[in-house]
DNA sequence: GCATGTGAATGGATTCACAGCT
DNA sequence: AGCTGTGAATCCATTCACATGC
């Protein structure tokens, strides 16, 4: 009934709602959503209507009401705890990262295979663990979701370690294609696609293709 | 005929090249490719037909020159420019990141609104330059593709500003729904919302409704 | 014989258009 | 009258299955 592109358009609503609660909106209609958000009006409905029946014929949405609904769909009105094994650069700027350490979600450490680094923190304060305790790390701080932010060389063992403590949840940042267990859901950020897919489309233009 | 799925499995494809190119082998059939890499024979097959045909019948692809022609079509036989804008955590990371840094592109500097930035470098020595110099950088070091790595609130701002200096292909990684342009391509990478699916995948698995 | 390249078939996701509620 | 919720229609992507060529 609900696929990824449902769920993550989920949390593109969230987003405006949060912008217009802000700008003291109580009550938008699909059309209002989709013309300000360049969105399609349809198609908000059907999402949301996948969820619940959460507006009004004739009125339309409560703001507030809507965005509570959306948080408890999305199973944000909880807190999540996050590990990052990797504490280089990557790893380092995600645990500082302003958008990652929000509402719902909270780093709690940073493993490392490097001893040197054990022991030392981020810069906002996270702790940096040894690799070797990541078991112990991830039940200890109740950790249910996994940043894999290693070189691509490491990353099926983060994987596999993360998968035997327990996490079923991974967002991978490294450029490989992980064998993945069935049970577990990975996500993988690839920048060098994107990368890739932006160099396409200047190349087409080039060629006057496009 | 080819859309942005496309061309990111082409980036896929790619890299299993890579890795089939190290391990020396010379051949391999859409089927191998496909077992090898969980993907499917067919699409593979019809992804690489859509840009010629690279195959022999009843042999397979050549490794070597399969890649060449991957390398070619996705436009990185020749470099890419890359420009950062903000000198976070963030835009700090990608600089340095390997994965970013590699093969067809490079980032030639990082710009930041912070005077008290500009002047320095990233740990591997890119420079960082004040923002308002954006166009002049962009002129200055022919940047093809701009980075967004600064709060929302700039993230609109730093859009048309990259615009406005000629950029025709950016990475944005400001969780926000840009105004964009027909004429520019902009891919976003939104790690909350993928954070966001994670958690309704989890939700999911709590609820027992998966 | 074997693997590519491709029309045809399937399967999803998006959009349309309207019935039904307020 | 106005807007939601939804079956029907459309569009796009993936998969199947085979004709074509090595």
């Amino acid at each position: 009934m609900s696929s990824d592109l449902t769920t993550g358009r989920l949390s593109v609503y969230l987003r405006c709602l949060n912008y217009l609660e802000q700008e003291g909106v109580e009550t938008v209609s699909s059309q209002e959503l989709a013309e300000k958000f360049h969105l399609n009006s349809a198609q908000i409905r059907k999402d949301l209507a996948c969820f619940g029946e959460f507006g009004t014929r004739g009125v339309g949405y409560n703001v507030n009401r809507l965005k509570a609904q959306l948080v408890h769909t999305l199973g944000i009105d909880r807190k999540r705890n996050v590990l990052i094994v990797g504490a280089g650069n990557l790893g380092m700027a995600l645990a500082d990262y302003r958008g990652f350490n929000s509402t719902g979600f909270e780093i709690v450490a940073l493993v490392d295979i490097d001893p040197e680094k054990a022991g030392r923190a981020s810069r906002s304060g996270i702790p940096v663990k040894p690799y070797s305790r990541l078991a112990e790390v991830v039940r200890e701080n109740a950790a249910e979701i996994g940043v894999i932010a290693v070189t691509p060389e490491s990353a099926q063992e983060v994987h596999d370690a993360l998968v035997a403590a327990g996490v079923l949840a991974i967002l991978n940042f490294a450029p490989v294609q992980l064998r993945t267990q069935p049970r577990v859901k990975v996500k993988t950020v690839d920048l060098r696609i994107n990368l890739e897919s932006l160099s396409f489309f200047l190349k087409n233009i080039e060629d006057g293709t496009l």
